[in-house]
RNA sequence: GUGGCCGUAGCUCAGCCCGGUAGAGCACUGGAUUGUGGCUCCAGUCGUCGCGGGUUCAAAUCCCGUCGGUCACCCCA
């Protein structure tokens, strides 16, 4: 093979993408019912659109970007969608021209990490964004959006947690304080968290070093040194879910690896096709002071990601059902250039139709009838010499296995019948 | 980025330890059925054994490197 996919990407081939399809339309269905709108936005964009929002010392800016220079301009494929959509954002002014704003994307993503199951380098995000409102009955809403894609896709042993970071300030304060409580304790540490008392303190907290667990133990939880605006804030969620019945669980833990996000921080978790400890299918949270940071005005916002390839891993879809598919297999020359002008016909119609153009050489009509029976056809329309020359075809119930010889006036009628029918099992009787 | 495991037909894999002319099932094609599919039976097609180098009379098999996949770590969707 001379010529494969760049490493971490992949093509998805059509029989895959019944279930890509699938899950795309339950997302935007799910998304429009909330009132989300599409925005695309470039693939494409400044470096400095990502280093300032996601933030510089993040492991996606430092290692992970795919950035590139042309024509002088620094440039990056997106990593994520939150950046772009702040962007469009404050770009186009929507804040002047409506006062709350829901977006919804999808689209691929681009990290140069190393590829596993689940992961890629070239991934697929599903997410939203909300501008304009502060209030925690977004967080409620949104959470409870998700809770209820994720029961429409049949994922069951789904996991919301959620933990709040407070505002701008707590983030420092807190992290002073892991700080102030584990550098006594530093020679105890895992040699990974020793690194990180220094680069990330934050990610300490989800280590599952037993060392780091035992040196951790008496630190308060960053809710318990929330401000008590922010601690409301998260109470509010709270009690907005009970009343709503969405099942969460608070882990004061969870911190996310993105360094714009401020107050409610969320995650979606499931253990269904899963390897491993790599079970997070999205999350999200708020970022009320990005926007601004962004050069747009104070903005709240709160938005989440989901992560496509790994939903399509948990997602337990049984078949999906697919519209009745008609073959029209014709014998001889003469009689494919009549199934083409058929085919047309019922595609007007609204049918589905593959025409076995085989059938025009040298192809034998078993083996078109294999196929069109292996490709799940409903029916399969025969045309040979014989039905040409008496203006009928052999409008074959491939299911039912039974044939009839109709004639060419009658058969959109005869075959519309036959494709309202319920698929019957056939030799049954 | 570090470490483990894997890479043989279109697909799933056996063969590798112990070097000696490359296999199975599925799929595909044809036949049993001159124009009738799901089952059955028969026959047939399909391979740079991931790639490159080394050892050897001889390498799918042993050694080194490399690429890809996967798992753990890291991190995250």
């Amino acid at each position: 093979m001379n010529y494969r996919a760049v490493k971490g990407m992949n093509d998805i081939l059509p029989d895959e993408m019944v279930r890509w399809h699938h899950l795309e339309r339950e997302f935007r269905v799910v998304a429009e019912r909330h009132g989300y709108g599409e925005v695309r936005t470039p693939i494409i964009e400044s470096t400095a659109l990502f280093t300032r929002s996601i933030g510089e010392a993040t492991d996606i800016v430092e290692k992970e970007m795919y950035s590139f220079e042309r024509h002088g301009e620094a440039l990056t494929v997106r990593p994520e969608g939150t950046a772009s959509a702040v962007r469009a954002y404050v770009e186009h002014h929507i804040h002047q021209k409506e006062p709350v704003t829901r977006w919804y994307y999808l689209g691929p993503m681009f990290r140069g990490e190393r590829p596993a199951r689940g992961r890629y380098r070239q991934f697929h995000q599903l997410g939203c964004e909300l501008f304009g409102d502060a209030g925690s009955v977004c967080d409620a809403e949104m959470i409870d959006m998700l809770h209820g894609l994720f029961m429409r896709l049949g994922i069951s042993d789904l996991e919301i947690v959620i933990n709040s970071l407070g505002g701008a300030d707590t983030r420092p304060r807190y992290r002073q304080i892991i700080v102030d409580h584990l550098e006594p304790r530093k020679a105890r540490l895992s040699e990974d968290s020793i690194r990180r008392l220094s680069s990330n303190p934050l990610r300490i907290l989800d280590s599952k070093d037993e060392r780091d667990i035992a040196a951790l133990e008496g630190l308060p939880s960053i809710i318990e040194v929330l401000t008590q605006d922010d601690r409301e804030h998260f109470d509010r969620l709270c009690s907005q879910l009970d009343r709503l019945g969405t099942p969460y669980r608070v882990d004061p833990t969870l911190v996310r690896g993105l360094d714009y996000y401020t107050r409610t921080l969320f995650e979606l978790r499931s253990q269904a096709g899963q390897v491993g400890a790599q079970n997070a299918l999205g999350g999200g949270g708020r970022y009320d002071n990005l926007v601004q940071q962004m050069g747009g005005p104070s903005t709240p916002a709160i938005g989440f990601a989901l992560g496509v390839e790994r939903i399509l891993l948990a997602m337990d879809v049984a078949e999906l059902a697919s519209p009745p598919l008609v073959v029209i297999a014709p014998i001889g020359p003469q009689a494919a250039s009549e199934a083409l002008l058929m085919a047309r016909e019922l595609r007007d119609h609204g049918i589905c139709v593959e025409l076995d153009g085989r059938g025009g050489a040298s192809t034998s009509l078993k083996a078109m009838l294999r196929r069109a029976n292996a490709r799940g056809a409903r029916v399969c329309l025969v045309l040979g010499q014989e039905e040409l020359e008496s203006q009928k075809v052999q409008l074959k119930d491939l299911a039912a296995r039974s044939q009839v010889l109709v004639a060419r006036e009658e058969l959109m009628h005869r075959l519309l019948d036959v494709l309202q029918q319920p698929m019957m099992t056939g030799g049954a009787a």
